[in-house]
DNA sequence: CCATATTAGTTTGAATATCAAACTATTCTG
DNA sequence: CAGAATAGTTTGATATTCAAACTAATATGG
């Protein structure tokens, strides 16, 4: 046990400890930021729905559902909550009616966008000052923990 | 707009996109590597209280409440939770005796104990074939992202 | 000292979120 | 075309959370 071996120890114990945190605080920031604009009856939950659905638009109830791990009776309610508040509209599939595309409205849109840019200013204050070859390594550290949860969760 | 900066724009907006699932993603999976071992009646949020727990030995229920944003009350139902599985134990503070510290148990230790190996695990294979000079840079990213954490919710 | 204020934690009651299973409407299939 | 399969909703039960009322213990200051 070498003093540079000791060294990456204690600096993965850091890395590890804050993982932990960082991850809950960026959701109640998020939350609190979204509650100072025009946004404010939207929380944290429903804005992860509002960006699910932006980011794979027209995408069916049961596909949304899938990918955020929901059963299709709480993402009703929460789709109903959604739908009331102006976010989101439900598109019938005319092709097959039992289907159902979700979309998101142009308040929909807007706020997805200003939570992206939220997202963005985020992530651009994490790699103040990285070169492109850092940020190569900050992909290349991403894409490792995806391999990681592929593996562990059998793909 | 040369060539560089769009590259880096599509590598932030890769890493902006990468970071908004993983989290879930981690959480679903410590929830059900836990429930594979001998810690089946444990839920992804009592494994979180028990790192916390973990993590400040012998704080109030007071201070954890604050640590981890949760309500009193809310704080209150969750320990009787996970006394009752035999995870954590009440100690009644006796120099005020108003005052509860709260410990892991044997059973908690061994608990945090896996999880923390969990956790390690999955930082050494983020940080696979990284170098010392490469370790330092994601600390600093870290500490950039604790740093806007800090700066938005007014520290 | 003692009456009052303060503090730590629990209980309570209401609101919300979640799930699985039953159900409805629609489409597919043999 | 009858029955199976599928997409989404509804329903009933359970769990989570919060704020406010409450209990017990300690601090304060007259």
């Amino acid at each position: 046990m070498n003093a540079i071996s000791d060294e990456i120890k204690e600096d993965y114990n850091f890395i590890s400890d804050s993982l932990v945190d960082i991850y809950d605080q960026i959701m109640r920031i998020e939350e609190s930021e979204i509650k100072k604009s025009r946004f404010k009856d939207i929380t944290a939950k429903e804005l992860h729905l509002v960006h699910t659905i932006g980011l794979h638009d027209h995408k069916t109830t049961s596909e949304v559902a899938r990918i955020l791990r929901l059963s299709k009776g709480t993402l009703t309610a929460n789709l109903n909550n959604l739908e009331r508040k102006g976010y989101i509209s439900r598109i019938i599939n005319q092709r097959d009616r039992r289907i159902i595309n979700l979309a998101l409205t142009s308040k929909g849109r807007l706020l997805y966008r200003a939570h992206y840019a939220f997202h963005r200013k985020l992530v651009e204050q994490c790699l103040k000052g990285f070169d492109g070859s850092d940020i190569k390594k900050m992909k290349q550290a991403l894409m490792n923990v995806e391999d990681f949860i592929g593996e562990v969760s059998g793909r």
